[in-house]
DNA sequence: AGATTGCTCTCTCTAAAGAGTGACGCGGGC
DNA sequence: GCCCGCGTCACTCTTTAGAGAGAGCAATCT
């Protein structure tokens, strides 16, 4: 019979996949200084198992069911602001994961990465090491020169992108349709694009709307 | 020495995740019926090994690189017309997938389905029995009441999506700027959208476009 | 206190989008 | 042969979008 050993690193996977669960935890598994200890098929679900867990470090998809990856950073690292957090996300060009890196979580992956770049990962952030993919490395540079939108300014984009006028908007955000119209002109500036449907183009490009 | 046993199920795996195909291989070949004989990383890679190996079943993701999934279903099917193909996607909204179905793929399957569903579905497509998750069935009979669009109003619409006015498609397309609007009209009733970027929406929820 | 930034609102003016209609040639199906 | 879907083009008319240029007001930072 075999003895219970507890491995160096301890994981919890949180991801809506099963696929993808298994085949981070066969990859994980077989190595010989981590372990998956749980997994999450939803937000709600990988804040739970955390709190139950306290994993080295919490592999979690940004996009999930009920709640989603930036939220879950922030409820973690409420619960214990020492978490160790690796974000991993299927689309390069999300800007969701800037907020998390902001916010704390320590590394960002993307899925299509290979397995070996996968376990450094883990690797690092489990050390508590920053551990940044260079193509995103390579975007966070890209971002600092472009001017960010505010949070007004993305109520009103997300409206644009569900295809309401500008009228529409007003009504929805109870201002006027002249500031609806401000606001808009300023997206459209900030964004570099000269219509409201080029915009949506450039902000679904950069993740700052999830259609 | 363990004797090569040959099993009833060859199966290709077709994903440009190495998790993903990690999490199917590991899946597949747990089965005693079944076993991944190759994995392909794009779609280039998955034409030649299926005509290597000739499986009998090829798991294709629908979005990958150098060749999309639809194209892989139409190249596969000219090399062996009684190929069994089971397509598998992340989007439920995809409109490629009844493209693929109407060419002959067996069965489509979404990457959040739960192991068992997974299984199930290679084994039927293996016997050459078609296989559909139900929430995919549920939307062919929703498409079948709606409108499809022209190949042209497709081109239109691609256009649109980018943010192109009218007189810049006009150009693009070398048509006049009143026929960019006709076509521009008829997108917007199909979809029964009111403006430009609300068909955009539509059209992306519809999987008619990849931004 | 002064500067900055975000949000609000107002005004004018031009360009574009979209509704409504009609029409013509070309191809395939009945 | 005829009808129909498709792509092409043309015309009018109303609504909307977008550029340009200010201005007030609150919160925050320095």
């Amino acid at each position: 019979m075999a003895a219970i050993i507890r491995k160096e690193i301890s994981v919890i996977l949180a991801d809506d996949h099963p696929v993808v669960r298994d085949g981070l935890a066969a990859m994980v598994n077989q190595q010989a200084d981590m372990e998956v200890v749980a997994e999450a098929g939803d937000g709600d679900e990988a804040i739970t198992l955390y709190e139950r867990h306290h994993p080295d470090v919490l592999v979690l998809d940004l996009r999930m069911p009920k709640r989603d990856g930036v939220s879950v950073v922030q409820r973690v690292l409420e619960i214990n602001p020492k978490a160790r957090i690796l974000i991993m996300t299927t689309y390069d060009g999300d800007e969701d994961i800037f907020q998390c890196l902001s916010q704390g979580a320590k590394g960002y992956l993307l899925k299509d990465a290979p397995r070996q770049e996968i376990l450094s990962a883990i690797r690092a952030v489990s050390q508590d090491r920053p551990y940044t993919s260079t193509t995103v490395a390579a975007k966070a540079l890209q971002r600092m020169a472009k001017p960010s939108l505010t949070q007004r300014e993305l109520d009103v984009l997300q409206l644009v992108a569900e295809g309401r006028s500008n009228k529409d908007i007003a009504r929805r955000l109870s201002i006027t349709e002249g500031t609806a119209k401000t606001h808009v002109k300023a997206i459209l500036t900030k964004l570099d694009a000269i219509s409201r449907t080029e915009a949506v183009a450039v902000a679904h490009k950069r993740g700052l709307i999830h259609l």
